[in-house]
DNA sequence: AGATTTTTTGACCGTACGGTAGAATTCGGC
DNA sequence: GCCGAATTCTACCGTACGGTCAAAAAATCT
């Protein structure tokens, strides 16, 4: 019974499990700081205490790296906002939404600006409608609970909104002292006059 | 009397000026297909049928190159919009500059990939409710023309509508049969929503 | 302690980049 | 045809990057 790697389970020691999180959370700084371009596998290796060498050993690759820093920071902000939304009811999901993103992500902008940075340098040719698509749906469902009877496009709408997110986030992360949230429920404001009417 | 630089006025020659507009062009072109990263100097030098010693020749730096490609593609973008803007009375103003700055990026795709990249990657920490301060100051016209007395941030306002725009285009350039159109109108009726309140 | 595995290191390789230097070429004016 | 300027080329330099390799150093197990 030794706590050595078994190739076939893939289980890992703590070391490594503390060095891989550790490398995670380095990379998610550089890339809050300095952008992608900045993220060199020297540059973390360098923040870690080690060597270019030795973040290869944990990951096969840099954009591995990367990758994971990126799933790590999403994975955290879909939660937040994925356990707010279900807490509301269906007509003010949309607004719990956005409330809670905005206010994620100003509560973790080393979060952001990773997974912003990601977004922006990923693959390019993704659909940025499907990033919204939850948002889509609740929009849809709240009409429903509401008995708006305009054709509004949910997925348009959708994609506004969500371009009004970003834009508040990316206004926070250069004056950190902006109102995101006075903004956010701005933001709601309007949304909720598409919503029903 | 001959046609040979003169230092003083800066006057150029006319192969040089149609060097200068083709490298501009095919600058654009390329961050447009592959993304800042993707417009070295090699392939700048390539797609133009030169060398990249001879690109150097005509600008002091590829940066330079690059700067100019985008000051071209937003001279072009800033001036259809001033048109259009002028060309409206106060309180349709906003609506005129939504309008018109995406139809413009439908019909110039290329120039708007080049002018997003550009602003993504330029030097990071840029205020963007700079580049939407106009669109600030029209709203902020357009509700006192119509005498709406709510007290909403003309600023906030502007970067929320700024941000639902870029969406937009974003949209757009991924899936080149999106109704931008459609997209644009309901973007002003929500902002028409806000201003009248 | 000895054996074995996990982790780290240092030295190196290949590539792509922006940029430079000087020689070569083109081209208009005389 | 010649001269000088405008334009382009070839060859090279220095740097930074991601990645590989064998060997050393810790850590762990028996």
């Amino acid at each position: 019974m030794t706590r050595r790697r078994e190739g076939a389970t893939g289980e890992l020691t703590l070391i490594e499990r503390a060095r891989r999180a550790q490398l995670i959370e380095v990379t998610i700084e550089l890339v809050a700081d300095r952008g992608y371009a900045g993220a060199s596998l020297a540059a973390i290796a360098e923040r870690a205490g080690i060597t270019k060498a030795a973040v290869l050993y944990h990951f096969p690759t840099k954009d591995a790296v990367v990758r994971a820093a990126h799933e790590h920071a999403l994975a955290a902000l879909v939660g937040d906002v994925a356990g707010a939304v279900e807490a509301a009811d269906a007509a003010s999901r949309p607004a719990a939404y956005v409330r809670s993103m905005v206010g994620h992500l100003r509560e973790h902008p080393r979060h952001t600006r990773m997974i912003i940075e990601a977004m922006v340098h990923d693959d390019g040719d993704q659909d940025p409608a499907a990033r919204w698509r939850p948002l889509a749906e609740l929009i849809s469902a709240a009409r429903l609970a509401r008995g708006g009877s305009g054709d509004i496009d949910a997925r348009t709408t959708a994609i506004i909104v969500g371009g009004g997110i970003d834009a508040i986030v990316a206004e926070q992360l250069h004056d950190p002292d902006y109102d995101t949230a006075a903004a956010a429920e701005q933001l709601i404001d309007m949304l909720d006059a598409t919503l029903s009417r």
